[in-house]
DNA sequence: GATCGAGAGTTCAACTAGTGAACTTAGCTG
DNA sequence: CAGCTAAGTTCACTAGTTGAACTCTCGATC
């Protein structure tokens, strides 16, 4: 689409985007924190397109989301597994269900999936919160330094 | 581009993804959090494009994200607003911050956005966590509950 | 030995969203 | 009247997306 990159603007939330904003990443992502490894487990239980998920896999791999992981000789096979900055994306994830489920419930979705802790049983409610004093964070108390004056790729 | 439709999936992530899985909305919405209201200021800011910011807002106003509040009559002027809807993707976009400033800072960055406490100064470190408990969640212990077996629309 | 199927992609044409620049509309200002 | 501002719209071009078909390499089967 010769869309424009932000993997170099100097704010987390522009190089996530860059990465991961688009419409399947963020799904195959999803799969694979569920277990999925195989190209072809992927391309079936989303039904994306195979090329697609090429493209996706392969930028993935390139910035270290995933490894490439043989698993067969002959003829050659690869998995790919999460390393630890994918498993830290889960975050992110969490955050998009979290919003989802809160938020874009169709009125007649019969069936919602849930996250559910698996020894407990327990119902998991994810929710963001400052690391160091446990608290939610307010949006209006909430600024970005340093602003960087006139700068529009902030 | 003829594009998979997710918003009627049964996933928080998929729905989200759907609304907010591309490169632009969610810088978009993070311009609204910096206090960006009107057309003209978010176009600039981010070097969008006008027909593409366009699409954005009619969208994320249909969606219930952003109303439109008239601020002038003659010529009638309007600005986007944030809804509560749109205030709780917050997190989204603080677990997307923080993924992008731990993961994905560049060698080279010389001056990282930070986030800031307005009132106490601190840094503020976003960190998901499970609601009830306010424990960190585990990716080994996490599942979907229920699974519908053998369906692709998850 | 030929055929079949699995797995992991690649190739291709058609489609359509993203892009940048220019244009439009309406009122306001000097 | 000319110039300016704000909020879009229009348009041609480009490039990512899609679905279907094809490729390639094996191992297993008839």
């Amino acid at each position: 689409m010769k869309r424009t990159r932000f993997d170099d603007w100097p704010c987390g939330i522009a190089r996530t985007a860059d990465l991961v904003g688009d419409w399947w990443t963020p799904l195959v992502l999803r799969q694979a924190f569920f277990g999925v490894r195989r190209f072809d487990d992927f391309a079936t239980s989303l039904g994306i397109p195979r090329a697609s998920l090429t493209a996706r896999l392969d930028r993935l791999v390139e910035e270290g989301v995933f490894e490439r992981v043989p698993y067969a000789e002959s003829p050659a096979r690869y998995e790919y597994h999460l390393t630890p900055k994918g498993e830290a994306f889960l975050d992110v994830l969490l955050a998009m269900w979290r919003w989802g489920e809160d938020w874009l419930n169709p009125a007649d979705n019969p069936i919602p999936v849930q996250l559910v802790d698996s020894e407990s049983g327990e119902m998991v409610r994810p929710k963001v919160v400052d690391e160091t004093t446990g608290r939610p964070i307010e949006p209006a108390r909430l600024g970005l330094a340093p602003v960087i004056p006139g700068r529009r790729d902030q």
